[in-house]
DNA sequence: TTTTGAGTTGTTCGA
DNA sequence: GTCGAACAACTCAAA
């Protein structure tokens, strides 16, 4: 054929990027287009960090196109209305898009498929949620199986390079890409440094990410969540750099690192597909018998959580780092989730869409299975009784406090002993080290032994069920 | 069909 | 301070 659209949505790549290559083989000129639907923009799940993101993200794209001859055309609207548009001006024979398995992405690929000719193609996972069945072909349920079925099959290829030169149809008009807000937030995640961190990260850091990861004052994890999040990464050329890094670890310890990671990659998908295949998820728990849990929903403690002023430093810094970065480190969300849902009883939910607001790297799916986990509603839930000690887990997990005392500058001058239960200091204390309770730093709203107990309660209306 | 082993990430209590 | 058990059964996956 001669024209085709690539619709890019979620792979904001030119590296290994399968619906562009099917694409290039199938047709002589290729145009690139975007298409931005208001609706979604203004939509209380979209986030605005996250939307500042993604214009980063596509101005990035359109240098890399404009390298290669082409270029990107943007527009706003329904898009099926918009690339009806576009094939009429262009006379092109199809559209090549990679498959995404959300609710949100079927329903709009569906309405467009039912007018358009649309070829999508399989990329936003290394194995998509249709080829990870039981024998019987059901779909898994319990995160174990499900990885032991993922890695019995055949590992991912190489990557496919970046095409040379895209050749492109003249002269299709496209609106500019919107500014990004000025916090500045995409310049901890630039866009051109996707791959580099990758090939640094599985050189380097991976080795010892089985212990690391864990710790919130280290630079432990990968932190590479916001680009495979708008495939500005694949998630092939995260798994061949984990294959890679497996042939060089030089011991067990490394080889578990890299276990370890892969391991993170196949969550991923895990709960890509338990999306896929109960996309009631996102609106009630897996578990029927806890949809009925009593919420204490207390719109002030709410506030007080989403703002970081809980009282529990670790806590108050998670929900900190959050806001002012768009980003949380993997065990700050665990805590910071758990908060809410177990000392609070405030409906996970709640947490769910607070944290797709502020997420660069918000993903519906990873977020869902997260938060339900967390609440020990969903699949392969957490024992309902597992109720995070927010003392000890940053004892453990910031054990100097410096992550603490990063996003909660209050309690700079407190001792490493007092940082994660500044309420225990004497009032001489506080004041010696110029951080008075319920003046500098908020007392706790909640008393953790007390909270825990109730939380226990509540978790009991299963049995009523 | 039945049986069996296992299940991301914790906390608390008592010896 | 350290260690093991209890926390609660239940469901899933696989033999």
């Amino acid at each position: 054929m001669d024209t085709a659209i690539w619709w890019v949505r979620r792979d904001l790549r030119l590296g290994d990027n399968q619906a562009l290559a099917e694409a290039l083989l199938r047709a002589r000129h290729i145009l690139p287009v975007f298409v931005l639907d208001p609706q979604v923009v203004a939509s209380p799940w979209a986030g605005e960090k996250r939307l500042g993101f993604l214009f980063a993200a596509l101005r990035s794209l359109e240098a890399d196109l404009h390298s290669r001859g082409s270029y990107l055309v943007l527009r706003r609207g329904k898009p099926e209305q918009v690339l009806a548009g576009l094939i009429q001006e262009t006379g092109a024979e199809r559209i090549f898009a990679e498959a995404d398995h959300s609710p949100y992405a079927r329903h709009r690929d569906e309405q467009v498929a039912r007018s358009l000719p649309l070829s999508l193609v399989d990329g936003l996972t290394v194995n998509p949620p249709h080829a990870v069945l039981k024998p019987d072909g059901a779909p898994y349920t319990v995160f174990t199986p499900f990885s032991r079925a993922w890695r019995s099959l055949p590992f991912p290829g190489r990557p496919l390079e970046a095409p040379r030169e895209i050749p492109a149809p003249a002269g299709i008009p496209g609106e500019n890409i919107p500014d990004a807000p000025k916090h500045g937030l995409a310049d901890m995640f630039p866009t051109s440094e996707a791959v580099r961190r990758l090939e640094r990260f599985s050189k380097e850091k991976i080795f010892q990410y089985a212990e690391s990861r864990n710790r919130m004052d280290l630079d432990g994890t990968s932190a590479l969540s916001p680009y495979l999040r708008f495939g500005i990464l694949s998630a092939r050329q995260a798994a061949w750099a984990a294959q890679e890094a497996e042939f060089f670890a030089p011991d067990p310890t490394s080889r578990q690192g890299v276990e370890t990671w892969l391991n993170e990659l196949i969550w991923r998908e895990f709960y890509i597909a338990i999306l896929y295949h109960f996309p009631n998820v996102r609106m009630e728990s897996f578990r029927a018998e806890l949809r009925n849990i009593p919420w204490r929903n207390d719109p002030a403690e709410f506030e007080a959580w989403k703002e970081g002023r809980t009282g529990y430093p670790v806590v108050d810094a998670a929900m900190r780092q959050l806001s002012q970065t768009g980003w949380m480190h993997n065990r700050a969300r665990m805590i910071a989730a758990s908060f809410l849902v177990k000392d609070l009883l405030i409906d996970w939910r709640w947490g769910e869409k607070h944290f797709m607001q502020h997420l660069l790297d918000g993903d519906p799916a990873a977020n869902n299975g997260g938060w339900q986990w967390t609440a020990g509603t969903g699949t392969d839930a957490a024992p309902y009784f597992r109720v995070f000690n927010p003392v000890l887990q940053g004892r453990k997990f910031d054990p100097l406090g410096v992550y603490v005392k990063h996003y909660v500058p209050e309690l700079a001058n407190v001792p490493d002993e007092y940082v994660h239960e500044p309420w225990k200091m004497s009032i001489e204390q506080q004041r010696q080290f110029r951080c008075m309770i319920g003046v500098d730093y908020p007392a706790p709203i909640v008393e953790h032994v007390v909270a825990r107990a109730r939380a226990l309660d509540a978790y009991k209306v299963k049995e009523k069920v």
